[in-house]
DNA sequence: CCCTGATTCGC
DNA sequence: GCGAATCAGG
């Protein structure tokens, strides 16, 4: 996942447009995993729930994948709708996106 | 039950 | 720096 300028800048601006991370994630091609991180290391965020409690307590499930640093992988989320994925790359034409930025701005502005 | 957000971990 | 794994809350 090559994070590039445009990547990013769509990434915030349905993030401000109020788009949860699953809705950029999707539309990015990326998991929400993905999104929510580089929010987080781009310094964004919501603010809404604060770290509630995850210290860094990790149990020993090292090795978590065993090839590429941050890549492919089933994605078969761990966590909850363990049923079905998406297999369409999920290809947004320009005027497509400007038309859920269109709406996304127009829901929130 | 599902989705969503945030953090931590391994490369 | 990136993505995945994983917990926690609504």
């Amino acid at each position: 996942m090559g994070w590039d300028t445009k990547d990013v800048a769509l990434l915030k601006r349905l993030w401000s447009a109020g788009q949860s991370a699953g809705q950029i994630a999707g539309r990015l091609g990326c998991s929400r995993n993905a999104v929510c991180g580089m929010l987080t290391r781009l310094g964004l965020k919501r603010g809404h729930k604060p770290p509630t409690a995850r210290p860094k307590i990790r149990p020993p499930p090292k090795l978590r994948q065993a090839s590429s640093a941050a890549s492919a992988r089933p994605a078969a989320k761990k966590v909850s709708r363990i049923t079905a994925k998406r297999q369409q790359p999920k290809e947004f034409s320009k005027q497509q996106l400007y038309a859920i930025l269109a709406e996304a701005v127009r829901n929130t502005g």
